[in-house]
DNA sequence: GCGATTATTTAAAGCGCTTTAAATAATGTA
DNA sequence: TACATTATTTAAAGCGCTTTAAATAATCGC
């Protein structure tokens, strides 16, 4: 189908050396002979094997996403297309490739080993960490470079990461249904193995303690971000003797499975009840709306799939330099979710 | 970190040639000898590199799927992540890796054709079928193994797919329908540049016609498959003068905008108003209720993600095999949202 | 116009594996 | 025991590229 670079030069009159270091744009190929070479390139087709090239240089031009799915529950994260697509664009840009695994939680680590090892990868990123993960030590230990998409937590030695300030972002929603007069916040969260959802909670839990207010479990659910699940624990919640006058959820799924609910009970959300999500803006999920439905505590995970993948290009290309680490702010968009506490109605 | 082949052969005083082939299981290798040198591989943490490896072998043991993404709307599909779970599964019990990359429709040409004559991939998986799609006749053309996740119409030669019976699952829900006595039922199709949604909607005009009623152009709507769109257009038709008393929704996602501009207009679904929609079980969408709330005629994209990764590998396996073809039915799963027609009830 | 520089090109080695062709060892047969 | 077979191992070539070390061409200063 196409040819090699023994045939191009050839056909060109010139050595394979030559020829090579003019594609690649080194600078001492005379001007001349270079156009000659790109234009007969061109003309011929050539595209130079990246197998062979890898081998020579030492490089695989890949980078590996190994996304963690447990057993138990074989929940692919919503997010997942959004980050991916957000990564890919810079990768393209860089004439690197993506390599994407999904592996049970046994397998990880023998599959990172594997991938470093045959040298499949130039470097990883690291999805879903959980609270005190193990894969960043042995990442380190790999040697190999790597940006997590998120933080763990009790890890001693620096690594790379890209974060939203959950911990902040929870806190100021949490403020912000404060300062409308609500007292009772109920708080739907994605499960409490992942790092993220820690930190949410302690950034809600944060807030109501400077504001004087005692936590109460019943209102703190954690499960996975599901609309049936945020259903559940929403209905749960409001069957309560003393119910939520608001609620926090982590994820827009679960927000639409808590509006379900609210609803169900012949409430209005917004008027009877207040909810605010985390919103990573999954590009078939978000409101396009000048004044969205939800209120909602918006970061693009796009966006952070485009940094970590810049990141971690940065890594493989300066093996020496110092980890790098990004926090993201939420943006808190105001919906029509939110209002004012009403003397709780327990309206039916 | 570590060693080589050659390394390797001199820990063991044999020749390269003999501890390549004891560790791929050549018959020619003396059972002692393939016990040793598996030994010490394990021993001294041998594994082979995948570049040198590809190269000697001409093969790169990857898959490419390629997402197609056009620049006005940048929609990742929900079911992307889930039908890659189920690929990913099927490869690596393969050892083949998965390379993702999701480009804008200008590049799409340039993109398959540099994948290729670089050998970066010894197959293709292509997503989002359009209507008549040219990537099918480019990829044929550059004789690379490819199978397509649907299907495109007007294509003359052969080519492997595995597809969902869209017609079929259409006509299916309509009929499912009809025979509660609705006889006006509404589409909210997907975008019909994709080959699916105009396969639905000739099964839904297919059984519509069948019972000898005329398609109204007023109750067939067509956006892309957001909550959003959803709810707009099902708000758009209980305006009409003479509402629908059901509804046929493309995806989840849209049906449960479906269900909120029902609500918002005082109906109860499934009471008033009857939703079928079509549900590709992505793993945090689909309600895992005895009776679920949604009636949906459903298909695992998660087994036709598998099925796909299946018949590439295959096909790179046999270059000169016939392609492939593998037409899945949905499964009509009655839940809560379908009961028999309402004298169209306008309250409110 | 000639040696010294500088610019440009090339031969050949090497990346780490697989595989062909050939050599050696082991076993069988008469 | 000697020759033919069969089993096992090895040397070396080759996959297609990059890059080091060396060669050749062109240009410069005086």
């Amino acid at each position: 189908m196409s040819i090699n670079l023994k045939q191009l030069s050839e056909a060109l009159g010139l050595s394979q050396t030559t020829v090579s270091r003019a594609l690649n744009g080194y600078p001492e190929v005379k001007e001349a002979t270079r156009e000659r070479v790109s234009e007969a390139a061109r003309r011929l087709n050539y595209s130079p094997n990246s197998r062979a090239r890898g081998l020579a240089t030492g490089r695989s031009m890949a980078i590996g996403h190994v996304i963690p799915v447990s057993t138990q529950n074989e929940l692919v994260n919503p997010i997942f297309g959004d980050f991916v697509a957000g990564a890919s664009q810079t990768y393209s840009k860089h004439g690197y490739d993506m390599i994407l695994s999904l592996t049970e939680d046994e397998e990880e680590e023998r599959f990172y080993r594997s991938m470093a090892a045959q040298g499949r990868v130039d470097g990883f990123i690291v999805h879903g960490p959980r609270m005190r993960d193990d894969r960043i030590a042995l990442l380190a230990s790999l040697g190999i470079p790597f940006v997590v998409h998120g933080r763990s937590s009790d890890i001693i030695q620096p690594y790379s990461w890209v974060d939203v300030n959950n911990f902040q972002s929870f806190k100021r929603a949490t403020d912000f249904l404060l300062d409308f007069g609500h007292r009772r916040i109920g708080l739907i969260n994605g499960q409490e193995t992942m790092n993220f959802a820690v930190r949410r909670r302690e950034g809600y839990l944060k807030a109501l303690h400077d504001a004087g207010i005692n936590a109460d479990p019943d209102l703190m659910r954690s499960a996975e971000m599901t609309e049936y699940n945020g259903h559940r624990e929403t209905r749960a919640m409001l069957q309560l003797d003393d119910p939520p006058t608001a609620i926090l959820a982590s994820s827009p799924i679960s927000g639409l499975g808590a509006r379900r609910a609210i609803e169900e009970t012949g409430r209005k959300m917004g008027r009877d009840i207040s909810v605010i999500t985390h919103d990573d803006m999954i590009s078939y999920l978000t409101d396009p709306s000048e004044v969205p439905i939800f209120t909602a505590a918006r970061s693009s995970v796009r966006e952070a799939g485009r940094r970590c993948a810049e990141m971690v290009i940065d890594l493989v290309a300066n093996p020496g330099a110092d980890p790098q680490q990004l926090l993201l702010e939420t943006e808190l968009v105001v919906g029509q979710s939110t209002g004012p506490a009403r003397p709780a109605s327990r309206s039916k």
